[in-house]
DNA sequence: CGGCCATTTGAAGCATGTCAAATATCGTGG
DNA sequence: CCACGATATTTGACATGCTTCAAATGGCCG
């Protein structure tokens, strides 16, 4: 068991995986770094997922990208050769890598469509509405607000957007009546428009 | 060995995938279609790539997103479950599946990148280079120049722009003389330039 | 309470989108 | 092999979403 402070650099690009990491509680990202500061996150990791999932896959190569705790975060340490070799042994766990690879691989296809076809505010739903999918299906959400560490900057990160747009956008989603968002919690009023602009824009 | 014809659907999405193809020559790609017509594309396949990819791992699964021919397409059919059998039954070709699946997320959190921080002369330098590295290194360059069906329409929905300002952008490409292209086949004229326009913008 | 970091807001500029028309290219049938 | 129609490319004028930069405000932690 393994604790990280927010902001706390996980795995630095280019680094040997030794250990797979099981998230216990709290969130994390990875991100890719320009030469000129610019990032681009690449996926949000919830309690639950593996981290980094790609080191289920071979331990021996460099890692493309870093991993960064996004608030208090606690994990489960394996040895990646051992968790290798679990997963490689029984057919129960090869058809479980398998649907998560899927699964994977559809959110990233889902990213990429966003990005290149949506706009602003249809990006921030559509992230909104799949981080909060992904909590509700693990029975994280009790109430109807939950727990939404990442910032501004994180999410301008995530969306391909300026910070100042960011702002802008979920601004007008709160003066719309559609979320709230205050203080590292989220609320969503009204679903139905959150999805309308999801889809939509 | 099956062939398709230019513009070709080679899969509806949702469909279920019976056989997987493995290029012998042509390209195709996948792609999502929004409600409204828009459409994303998520990858270029070329010679030697299975098609779709995401087969490999299940069978039994809908298909996210449809795949049609870029160009004239031959292809090579085996049925999708026999496929399934013999990647799992050798230990050989399982390594060769993982470095495959991470060599595929490495190409889309790539292109995530793209996408989101890269401006429309970048992407499309980004693309050359990868379409071409990936030709390279396949024995498929001869000369320096080299097919490259996709038109303008295709590009502009791989990365995530109007075909009229891809088309702004190729202008400008040309008349700094950094590329030639017309029909259907690519000429670097200026590789470090190029390299430094999908590094830096 | 004070300082720091995140959020919010404003004004101006730029990249890209939109729409429409002109031109070039390609495929096809005669 | 040519001519034609269809399709793709090119170009222009204008609209707009997003960025940039800077400053003001607000919230949080020591």
């Amino acid at each position: 068991m393994l604790r990280f402070k927010p902001h706390q650099l996980i795995y630095r690009a280019g680094a040997q995986v030794e250990h797979v990491y099981t998230i216990y509680s709290g969130w994390a990202v990875c991100a890719v770094t320009f030469p000129d500061g610019r990032r681009q996150i690449l996926s949000f990791l919830l309690p639950g997922d593996p981290l980094p999932f790609e080191a289920l896959l071979a331990d021996d190569l460099p890692l493309q990208f870093s991993v960064r705790a996004l608030n208090d975060l606690t994990v489960c340490a394996f040895k990646a050769t051992d968790m290798r070799d679990i997963v490689a042994s029984n057919e129960t766990q090869l058809r479980h890598l398998r649907r998560s690879l899927l699964r994977i691989m559809g959110q990233m296809n889902r990213r990429l469509a966003d990005l290149g076809q949506r706009r602003a505010i249809g990006r921030i739903a559509q992230l909104i509405l799949e981080l909060e999918a992904r909590l509700r299906e693990r029975g994280m959400i009790e109430s109807d607000s939950f727990e939404f560490p990442p910032r501004q900057d994180d999410l301008s990160a995530a969306l391909g957007l300026t910070p100042a747009h960011v702002n802008r956008t979920l601004v007008a989603l709160r003066r719309r009546r559609i979320i709230e968002l205050a203080q590292g919690r989220l609320l969503i009023l009204d679903r139905s428009a959150l999805q309308q602009i999801a889809t939509d824009e």
